[in-house]
RNA sequence: GUCCCCGUAGCUCAGUUGGAUAGAGCAACUGCCUUCUAAGCAGUAGGUCAGAGGUUCGAGUCCUCUCGGGGAUGCCA
């Protein structure tokens, strides 16, 4: 496993059948066509007694040269070794079963011990019938079939705006739930608002500066600015940026000095924090990312949540005394050291909010529990683990993915940005440059584990090779066809075998394959926690269409309408709305649109 | 020092619990628009998968070591 969490096993509940619940849809092509194989190497012909040692690692798999079919298995070399027999044989035997099987035309044996085997007719008119029938949950299992799922991501803190970091947090979060969802897990979306503690001090210690000189009421003396730092009657002003300063205009517009002056350095703070908070709501909007709730620290300091933690990791025995201060034995989870609860001077270090925090949300009851945090806060995960352990909660159903840093590319040098100059790269400066699309599919199309380069300059291209316009442009050019197919009687076919018995050459053979291959993608993403593969997965789709579509340019017969036979027509109508289908379902699982029309723009053109 | 991540084409990165001839996008070169949208397609070129051992029918993938890059290791948050 690549990333850089843990337990991700625990959350790869779909795909096992959970006894209380109905199955929630017929196995897809891959799952029945697995199910087959295992039974055939049941048999005592076949593999016999050495047949559950397979069970894991015999799997039919897509093969990357037609030469050698349309799938195949590694099941005889898997149980050849414990037998004692010759892989050959074995794949022999296990061929000859799988001929009987109504989903496979042929099956053959090749070099050390592969089966390759051909679909049936019956196989590719089931892919068709499938996509047809489940139409935009297509790929989907039954809602809530699997377990429930918390999912904290961005949680930015409420002192500024919101920066390029921030959008991939956005975009990577909102999208695994989509993606979880689709595996059927019920997924909560959540924002920690870390609006209490020193920090929101500082915050409101900048924000009545910035009052005060809005209105005038600053005294001789009161700031020094050396060009590095700003201070303000001694203190440091932590967060210098222009936002507070309109912030601040904006609220003293229809006040006096009394007024501004009367203020208490909380009623500041809170101020600030609300006008922070909104900017952060509508900046994730533009992104088209809205979450189901957002969990206030300050509330659940007031409501003693945070000392009943305290208490419970007192009592629990997780803690104890030493120099004066309160210690957790986060050591027990993989911390280097134990770390501190309540410091010599009383104050309660940012543990103890956080571990109340995730207390309430386990008094919640969810399944699962996934936190998306920056790669900087390595240090957290075990740190809350042993916090929830303390308090008497199960640690394993956390999980916490560590996501990397993004750079900004702009004309092909990186942005420098930093937070003290209050200068940095806004989330809502990308999304305005390059649009809610572009910019989830960029900050989406990599691993997490990778840093990653977001290029402005390729983002912001319609005129040339933008993977995301070549997706979406795929998807308009078969809306399209469909139009015109409308107009010419051309109307996809309703008979899903008959369609499959004419789709015959290669290309349409592999555009079947990849679009039943959809199920897997969401499955494989659900199961490892990751999003890259749903736009490598598109892509990959359109780059196909985009074939078929331009061998038409150079073949009449490839044409879709009028390639001469109107079942032929047809059936390609009904493949084009698959196509069509399961690309606006991949990329519905991106939050990216799919549009109807592309038009060009006369700029763009030339 | 310890722990985690990364090292694959000129650049940015994929590579499905170990599978057959290692891929995509960008950049480069050559072609293809009287036709269902050329925001497209075909072709060419580009690789000691950081290095060395090991495991086996089979390793980019798993194990060990080495070398590079990044991160985490506060009585900060």
């Amino acid at each position: 496993m690549a990333h850089t969490h843990c337990d991700v096993d625990a959350l790869s509940t779909h795909g096992r059948a959970t006894p209380f619940l109905p199955r929630r849809r017929m196995p897809h092509l891959k799952e029945q066509l697995n199910g087959a194989l295992l039974a055939a190497v049941r048999l005592d012909a076949v593999a016999g007694a050495a047949a559950p040692l397979a069970a894991d690692r015999a799997v039919f798999g897509p093969t990357k040269n037609p030469a050698h079919g349309d799938l195949a298995t590694n099941a005889a070399m898997v149980v050849a070794k414990p037998l004692g027999k010759n892989p050959a044989e074995v794949a022999e035997k296990l061929a000859g079963q799988l001929r009987a099987h109504p989903l496979i035309e042929s099956a053959e044996v090749a070099k050390p011990g592969f089966v390759n085997i051909r679909l049936s007719t019956k196989a590719f008119a089931s892919i068709l019938q499938d996509i047809v029938e489940r139409a935009s949950t297509y790929g989907h299992m039954t809602p809530n079939s699997a377990g429930s799922i918390l999912l904290e991501f961005v949680s930015a803190n409420p002192t500024g705006p919101m920066h390029i970091g921030h959008c991939r947090h956005a975009a990577t979060g909102d999208s695994l739930c989509r993606i979880l969802q689709a595996a059927g897990h019920k997924v909560g979306k959540e924002f920690y608002i870390n609006d209490a503690g020193v920090q929101l001090e500082a915050l409101g210690r900048s924000f009545r500066f910035r009052c005060f000189e809005a209105v005038g009421l600053l005294g001789p003396g009161d700031v020094q600015d050396d060009g590095e730092k700003i201070t303000f009657q001694g203190e440091t002003i932590s967060y210098p940026g222009d936002y507070l300063k309109a912030f601040a205009e904006d609220f003293v517009a229809n006040k006096c000095k009394e007024e501004i002056g009367g203020l208490t350095p909380s009623q500041f703070a809170w101020e600030a924090r609300n006008r922070n908070l909104q900017l952060i709501v509508h900046d994730l909007a533009a992104m088209g990312v809205a979450f189901d709730n957002y969990v206030s620290e300050q509330a659940l300091r007031d409501s003693g949540a945070v000392e009943r933690a305290l208490d419970a990791l007192t009592k629990n025995g997780m803690t104890y005394e030493k120099d004066g201060a309160l210690w957790l034995r986060t050591q027990d989870f993989g911390d280097n050291e134990d770390r501190v609860l309540r410091k010599k001077d009383g104050a309660l270090t940012y543990m103890v909010p956080d571990i109340a925090y995730h207390l309430d949300k386990y008094q919640r009851h969810f399944d699962q529990y996934l936190n998306i945090f920056g790669a900087d806060h390595g240090g957290y995960p075990p740190r809350l683990r042993a916090g929830i352990a303390g308090v008497g909660e199960d640690e394993k159903k956390l999980t916490v993915l560590l996501l990397r840093l993004v750079f900004l590319i702009k004309h092909g040098h990186r942005v420098k940005f930093s937070k003290r100059a209050g200068n940095f790269v806004a989330l809502s400066d990308v999304v305005e440059e390059a649009g809610a699309d572009a910019t989830r599919w960029f900050m989406l199309c990599r691993s997490i584990d990778s840093e990653f380069e977001f290029d402005m300059d390729l983002a912001t291209q319609h005129t040339s090779q933008n993977p995301v316009f070549k997706v979406q442009y795929a998807h308009a050019r078969i809306c399209s066809l469909t139009q015109k197919g409308l107009e010419a009687h051309i109307l996809p076919s309703t008979d899903a075998t008959v369609a499959a018995a004419l789709l015959t050459a290669p290309i349409e053979r592999e555009m079947l394959l990849y679009i039943a291959q959809f199920p897997e993608m969401i499955e494989r993403s659900a199961k490892e926690l990751s999003v890259h593969n749903v736009p490598a997965y598109v892509l990959g789709l359109a780059d196909l269409w985009n074939r078929y579509w331009t061998m038409a340019k150079t073949d009449d017969s490839f044409r879709v309408i009028n390639s001469g036979n109107r079942d032929l027509s047809q059936a390609r109508m009904l493949l084009a709305n698959c196509v069509r289908q399961t690309l606006a379902n991949g990329l519905s699982l991106m939050g990216i649109t799919a549009p109807q029309r592309m038009e060009r723009d006369e700029e763009d053109a030339s």
